[in-house]
DNA sequence: AACTGGACCA
DNA sequence: TGGTCCAGTT
């Protein structure tokens, strides 16, 4: 038996749409320590992870660890329904179940609940090498997303140099080029705060296409926390308060010379 | 000569919002006691019954029963003109009018009048049978809107179930199933009241895409009455205060077996 | 599917 | 008045 009160519900449908479209099928993993989910986007080339912990629920009772293989944009479907301040009952079946039965409970007349049928999705293992990062920034997740938007006007890919001043992202297009320099701070209050730790500096070319992407989880976190070394894939992650967090990887962009 | 004045423009003009989606041309039957619309939408499956009766008006004199045949989508056409606080005046001769005259007045310094032409429409005499049905519920009707509105994403088939303890919307569909139950409540305020009154308990089947037009009438009330038994139509009732109502009734699915 | 504008609600 | 939600549009 798998079941787990999520209170505040939102969060579950806002990861959902972050990584909807992406990841067309995956699995929730189950386990006594954690929900996760991890997953290569459809066409293969970034990577996202999601962990949230059991302690985060107000109920979690996990007897075998379960894979829940789901459609996500059933899924959204689904969570098209839940209610403003709906809490969410996930429950699943230990031996190979055929639904996942989630429970909408809010204002207390009204109980909504619905079957998600699942599917048998094949596991495949990603190793993700747990290595200390040369650079990590931590900004705000709002302006994150708006200079990643901003900037795909000038062209594909952006280049995000690290250094002790700043993070710097450029773009070099047809039209002209941009540069967005975010200097580290120590704002008072921690929204407009910039933390940069870094032993040495870094600079990658990543397609913006993707980090688009990623950066429809920036409802789920105030802040985002960006990790790169060289050669090795970035890591954009957003934390998710008492829960976890969900983490994008995309690898870089090799110089074409 | 016809002539009635409803101070409150925006009743009509939602009555015929309303119905615009499932009857193209209808009858205003205009007598003593009421105006009165009767029609099965085009497709013939489902009736709207609306009765604005004499007392809501605020000036009302029918010398002689009348049919006034109107096009709903050009009477909606005109109605869009309609003022935020204005009133409506409607107007027409006693014998075989060819126009509907209508006045919107609101502010003291504009009043617009326009001519709707008339049309012969065959009066369908319509048998609704006036027996008490065996389950009847109230509950708000946006609530309702919200459920026949995301329950559509399932499948195209509604169960709804009607016993002491509440009443259930269930839909089975490729994807998953649903179920929102409402419990009955004696809430304090009566917009989230649900009240039930029933013999025995109902279940029957009906087409979303019908329930989804009925609740073009929320509008127009605050709470919706739902009343079924066996093996007849459902009613979806909006009460319009001070005048009466607009009806919805829909034959309910055979079970398939 | 994303964006937009419009409507309703707080 | 601002925010949120929904429907229609590209």
């Amino acid at each position: 038996m798998f079941e787990a009160q999520m209170q505040d519900g939102k969060i579950f449908k806002a990861i959902i749409e972050a990584i909807k479209d992406l990841v067309q099928d995956c699995n929730l993993d189950c386990s006594e320590e954690e929900v996760a989910i991890q997953s290569m986007d459809s066409a293969h080339v970034s990577l996202v992870a999601v962990r949230l912990s059991a302690g985060g629920f107000s109920n979690y009772r996990c007897d075998r660890p379960n894979s829940l293989g789901i459609n996500t944009a059933n899924m959204s479907k689904i969570l098209k329904m839940l209610g403003k301040d709906d809490s969410i009952t996930f429950k699943a079946e230990d031996e190979s179940p055929d639904n996942l039965t989630m429970l909408f409970e809010g204002g207390k007349t009204t109980i909504a609940d619905f079957d998600l049928k699942l599917m048998d999705i094949e596991a495949e293992q990603l190793g993700i090498p747990d290595t200390p990062y040369q650079c990590t920034v931590q900004m705000n997740a709002d302006e994150f997303q708006r200079i990643v938007r901003d900037l795909q006007v000038l062209g594909d890919t952006c280049t995000i140099s690290c250094g002790k001043e700043g993070i710097r992202f450029s773009v070099t297009g047809n039209i002209g080029n941009g540069n967005i320099l975010i200097r580290s701070n120590d704002e008072q209050n921690e929204k407009d705060r910039v933390t940069i730790t870094m032993d040495e500096p870094v600079e990658l070319n990543f397609a913006l296409r993707y980090l688009n992407f990623f950066t429809k989880a920036t409802p789920l976190s105030s802040s985002v926390i960006i990790s790169m070394s060289p050669d090795v894939p970035v890591v954009v992650e957003y934390p998710i308060e008492d829960f976890g967090h969900i983490k994008f990887y995309l690898a870089p962009k090799i110089e074409e010379d």
